[in-house]
DNA sequence: GGCAAGCCTGAATACGTTTACAATCATCCT
DNA sequence: AGGATGATTGTAAACGTATTCAGGCTTGCC
């Protein structure tokens, strides 16, 4: 190598000079970063991953890009992961068929772990991982039974809590507007708030309609189900941008009064949802607990292969403002 | 390797096999697919790279994550280049100083190419990309006499529109707030939108505050400007939230009429521009443009090093919508 | 049958590092 | 002085693939 030669070293004396704690002498070290400034000279990380059999990179899959404010989730994943010595492959699944060529491309890439966003993993490609020992995580989607670890949200715990909330508000027909049915703990949410309203004297699910994601999709939604007689006094949406879209819907197409004749309820907190404009009542995504636990798990699988999975379900807050009546009744 | 020993050939016809178009016999191919898919074989990619002296990576280098849209760019970009046959390796560029020591970390990968959206490349750097032969491109910074190709909208032409556009309906009273000083375009829109109403008769700029990014702030600042009696008729934001933040000051603070006793035009024309509850008029961000822009002049490049900067500067179009005067008076 | 022309294949080398091992050297102690 | 100790250094062998080269085989033609 030229760095090398000018630097009137062997090779090894320059991989030493970069490789932190290696067994060099001062000056030689000095010498070789002198030769290295010089003549432009990196050191190539990927001769380096080919002997070391592992490289520092991790794939990150990206889906359903625009939800859940996933933007803040990958930029923060990124960061916490630069800090720890890693670097990113990003890949975006387009149709959840593709999440196992995503995952042989990065395997490719000899990737010391695996972040899945939004997206669950096939058995034989979870396999494939285990057997490699490439730790993967999944975000927003329960792992259990899958082999895989996953971070996500309590869906019955928040079904629970909204249903609560509607009901001890005296809210009778209930409808529910889902955006994607896979996302299973919005799923589990669903599920939950059916059962319970179920239960209550009086009140029923006035609706329940999927596909229903962004807000033109709620706007048309809420005045479709107007249209219809099917006339709820609450919403539960999975996503703000519905739930906005549903408000006003209310307000400038039905000049239905919000909240006093009908209640929203959005997901997420996105920062619109606090916007003066609608106040929307919502559920806190915990984004720095979520990234937290997926750094914590990955890196501990990265130091102990053996570990079992592990599977989080994080208990989220409703941030109650006025989109939804005051107090309980 | 055991792939080659299972299927009883030599490793030259295990790689034959998985490169396309290499010279091997059909059946020769599918006993060396057989004993891949047996033992969950994936060829290593950084090996390849080795020997190839060039990797099918792309460093994407991220800043002002929450600006612009950029998300929609992120993914389109990935997406293009995930098409073409690349993978994206994604830094977060935290601060403006960093975004040296970001490329040369992308650089120990041996990138086939770099892409920079949101920050400026100190000349050194450009230097050793140029001097490695890996092309880069700036998105939303203006590569002039840097020696970088950029892709960037024009300020001077966005600034006019406004300005006449303002003028056109009367106002004589233009405020203007600035998010991040740092984006060359839109500094050279202000500028630009000064001049021409500095130029006009009766017409002034009632002021111009800079470091004013996102809701809060924005609303923040019209109360402000309205408690000093620097009122304007007129705000142009340099991103849609500041000015949804406006919006919102003026109706819910002060009481004030939008767009009645105040117009207000915001920039990047982000989905919750169009909502029914702020109708905001806009300056288009032109993401597929821009994208495109971007992959050209990258492949380009790959395909031939030679070629020399290029300079993208693409004309955004006016999004008019309801926070401004209809008509021209 | 003999020959040329292709097609396939394997052996060997190279890519730029890391790392085990051995060798060198200075330092220090007895 | 002589040996031991420890720090530095160079040598050489890997890592898993691509690619050149030469040789073997098949095919078709005269």
């Amino acid at each position: 190598m030229d760095v090398a030669h000018l630097a009137g070293v062997s090779v090894a004396a320059v991989s030493r000079a970069f490789t932190p704690g290696a067994s060099i002498a001062p000056a030689t070290k000095q010498r070789v970063m002198e030769a290295a400034a010089t003549l432009g000279y990196q050191p190539n990380v990927i001769a380096r991953s080919l002997i070391q059999r592992r490289s520092n990179l991790v794939g990150l899959l990206m889906s359903g890009w625009n939800n859940f404010g996933y933007v803040d989730v990958l930029r923060r994943l990124t960061e916490r992961l630069e800090a720890e010595g890693y670097e990113v492959i990003l890949k975006s699944v387009l149709e959840p068929e593709q999440v196992s060529e995503c995952v042989r491309q990065v395997l490719r890439y000899q990737v010391a772990a695996i972040a899945v966003v939004s997206e669950a993993l096939p058995a034989e490609i979870t396999a494939e991982c285990t057997q490699r020992g490439v730790p993967v995580v999944l975000v927003n989607r329960i792992g259990t039974g899958s082999g895989n670890s996953s971070v996500s949200l309590d869906g019955v715990y928040l079904g629970h809590q909204i249903a609560d909330f509607l009901l001890a508000r005296e809210h009778r027909r209930i409808a529910l507007l889902q955006g994607r049915a896979d996302i299973n703990f919005l799923t589990d949410a669903m599920n939950a708030i059916s059962e319970r309203v179920a239960a209550a004297a009086g009140c029923e699910i006035a609706a329940r309609l999927d596909g229903v994601l962004g807000y033109d999709a709620g706007r048309r939604a809420i005045n479709e189900l107007f249209q219809q007689d099917q006339r709820p006094d609450a919403v539960f949406c999975t996503f703000d941008e519905t739930a906005i879209g549903v408000v006003d819907g209310a307000r400038f197409d039905l000049g239905v009064r919000v909240p006093e004749d009908l209640a929203v309820i959005g997901n997420s907190n996105r920062a619109s949802a606090a916007w003066a404009s609608h106040e929307l009542t919502s559920v806190e995504y915990p984004r720095d607990e979520v990234i937290d636990h997926c750094i914590r798990i990955l890196l501990a699988r990265l130091d102990d292969p053996e570990l079992e999975p592990e599977v989080v379900l994080i208990k989220p807050d409703l941030v109650i403002r006025s989109s939804t009546r005051g107090k309980p009744v």
